[in-house]
DNA sequence: AAAATAGTGTCTCTCAGACAATATGTC
DNA sequence: GACATATTGTCTGAGAGACACTATTTT
C-alpha cells in the first residue's frame, strides 16, 4: 500500500484523493473479517548441510498425531502476525535447539506446497523454506532436542528400502529441494553457506562434490572459482595446520566474497545428481 | 499420506501397524479444527503474453476496496477445497473471460507472498503463479471483462511517470515474474509458451527478443534452437503465405517439441533486460 | 532492380575439461 | 623415500558470437 500509493498519483493533491482514503477507511471499518474461507498456513524448512562428506537434511521424527513415528520436516504454524521466513526461522531454531539461527545461515523461499488433503486435520498451506548451514556439530544439535528426535539424513539414504518413512508431501519438498541447491550451486555463490570460515579452496571443493555427487577436477575448480569475482577472498597466505591429518601441501585460506551470483558458472558434470540417482 | 506410508514399512503388517491407524483416526475424530491461526489464502496470476513485439501482462483496475482504482493481478481467494494451481487456472480464465485456460497455456508456481500487513483486511498469504500465453486477440479478452477493466500492460509502461499505481505488493510480484521468465527462457522451452502453432524460429526469435528486450542474430538463433533435441520440430518444408506483407524469403514452418529444458542454453545477450532497464 | 526476410557457411576467440608438472607437507 | 594434498601450467576440442554470403519473396 505504502509502495503503490507513492508511485503513480502525487499524494494528498485533491479532495478526491482524500475522499477515496476516507472511503476506503469506511469499508475497512465495516469489513467483515470473517468472510472467507479460514486456511491453517504453516512453514517447513528444509535445513541442508554437509556432514562427512554427505549432503544431509535435519528431519524429525514425529511423536504425535497425525503421522505419528513418520519423519517431517521442522515446521508448523505461522502465526497471525509473523512473516513468513522468520517463522521459518523460528521453527528452525527450536528444532535445532539453538537460541537462534546462525547469521550465515542461508534462507530462502522453496515453494509452497497446498495440496487439498495434504493433511488430514483440515486444508492446511504450507510455504517450504530452503536453508543451508555449515557442518553443524552433532552434540550441539542432539541435548536440546531431546523430546523430539531429530537427526540430519544424507539425502542418499531417504530412497531405497532403509529410508525413513516421510509424513505428508515431506518427500516432494526435500526432493525439490535438493534439486533447487543442486542447480543453485551452478550459477550462485549459495556452497559458501555450506562452509564455515576460513576455508580452502578444497573445502569448498568438497561441497560442490558432496552436493552433487560427483568428483571434480581440483585445478579446473581453483580456476572457476578465482576467476569470479567476489566469490572467494584470500586470507593473506596463510596456511592453516593439519585437519584430517594425512599430509600433503598446506591450503591457503580464504573468507566469503561478497557477490551472490557466479558470472561464470561452475557447471556440474553431465549426468552428476540429476534426478535418477540418490534420491 | 498414501505415498508416505507405502514408503518405509509394509502395509498391515502387524498388529502394533494397525494400532497406529486406529489411534490416528480416534486422534482426527477428536482433533479440534478451529485450534490454528485462521489465514486468507488467495492465488495471484501474472499472465505474460507477447503483443507487438513488448513483453505484457494482464492486470485490472480495481472497482472495490481497498486500492479501488488501483491496478491489481487477477486473483482471489482459494476455495477450501481447491487446489493451488486450480485457483489460478480459475481465476485467470474469469478475468480474460474466457470459458477455460486455452490447452498450451504455461503455468508455473512463482512465490508466495506473505507479509503481514499487505493487505489492510486481514492476513492475506497469496500464492502467485506466472502464465505463459501467446498473443491473445484483444477482442476476445475486452467484452466479458466488461464491469473490472482489464488490460495487458506492456512490462516497460510499469515504471516511471506514467506506470499505473499497482495495488499491494503487485509491483514485486510482476517484477519477480519478469525475472523468472527472462531467466527460464536460457535453459527451458517455455518460450514456445508465447507462440501459436504453427510458427516461424523468426517468430520464436521475436519472442526472445520481446522478453529480453535485446536483439538476437537470426543465424545463430538458429543454430542453437535446431542444435537442441525437441525443441522444434520442422512441420515437412510448408511455407506460410504474407503475413505482415513486406516480402522477404518465405521461413519454414515449425510445431513445439517435447522436451522441457534445453540442454544447449541460449543465453541473452550480457546487459539485456536484467533489472536495471524497463521494469 | 531494390528491399526485405530466411537460411547457410565460416572465422575467431573464449573457455571447459583433461591432464602433466611442480610445491610442500606427513608418515 | 613413498605418499598425500595443493597449486600451477598446458593442450585441445566445442561452442558462442560476429558476420559474410546465398536464397526467395514483394514492391
Amino acid at each position: 500500500m505504502d509502495r503503490a500509493s507513492g508511485r503513480g498519483r502525487a499524494q494528498g493533491e485533491d479532495s478526491a484523493e482524500s475522499d477515496l482514503q476516507e472511503q476506503e477507511r469506511l469499508f475497512l471499518a465495516r469489513y467483515d473479517r470473517t468472510a472467507f474461507p479460514a486456511f491453517a498456513v504453516t512453514v517447513d524448512a528444509v535445513l541442508a548441510t554437509i556432514h562427512q562428506g554427505r549432503l544431509c537434511v535435519l528431519l524429525v521424527e514425529r511423536d504425535d498425531y497425525p503421522q505419528r513415528g513418520y519423519w517431517a520436516l521442522p515446521g508448523g504454524f505461522v502465526g497471525l502476525d509473523e512473516d513468513l521466513p522468520d517463522a521459518a526461522r523460528r521453527k528452525l531454531a527450536q528444532e535445532t535447539g539453538l537460541g537462534a539461527l546462525p547469521a550465515g545461515v542461508h534462507l530462502e523461499q522453496l515453494g509452497t506446497y497446498g495440496r487439498p488433503g495434504r493433511d488430514p486435520r483440515m486444508r492446511v498451506v504450507s510455504v517450504a523454506y530452503l536453508a543451508l548451514a555449515p557442518d553443524v556439530a552433532p552434540p550441539a544439535l542432539a541435548p536440546a532436542t531431546a523430546p523430539s528426535r531429530a537427526r540430519f539424513w544424507p539425502v542418499g539414504d531417504l530412497a531405497g528400502e532403509d529410508a525413513p518413512p516421510l509424513a505428508f508431501d515431506h518427500a516432494d519438498i526435500v526432493r525439490d529441494a535438493v534439486e533447487r541447491a543442486r542447480a543453485k550451486l551452478e550459477y550462485t555463490t549459495v556452497a559458501l553457506a555450506f562452509v564455515g570460515e576460513p576455508f580452502t579452496l578444497a573445502d569448498l571443493r568438497r561441497v560442490y562434490e558432496a552436493v552433487w555427487g560427483a568428483a571434480l577436477d581440483g585445478s579446473n575448480f581453483r580456476k572457476r572459482a578465482l576467476d569470479n569475482e567476489g566469490f572467494v577472498v584470500p586470507l593473506g597466505s596463510e596456511a592453516p595446520r593439519a585437519k584430517g591429518g594425512s599430509g600433503g601441501r598446506p591450503a591457503e585460506l580464504y573468507r566469503r566474497g561478497t557477490a551472490t551470483r557466479l558470472e561464470r558458472t561452475i557447471t556440474r558434470p553431465r549426468g552428476s545428481g540429476e534426478l535418477r540417482d540418490s534420491l
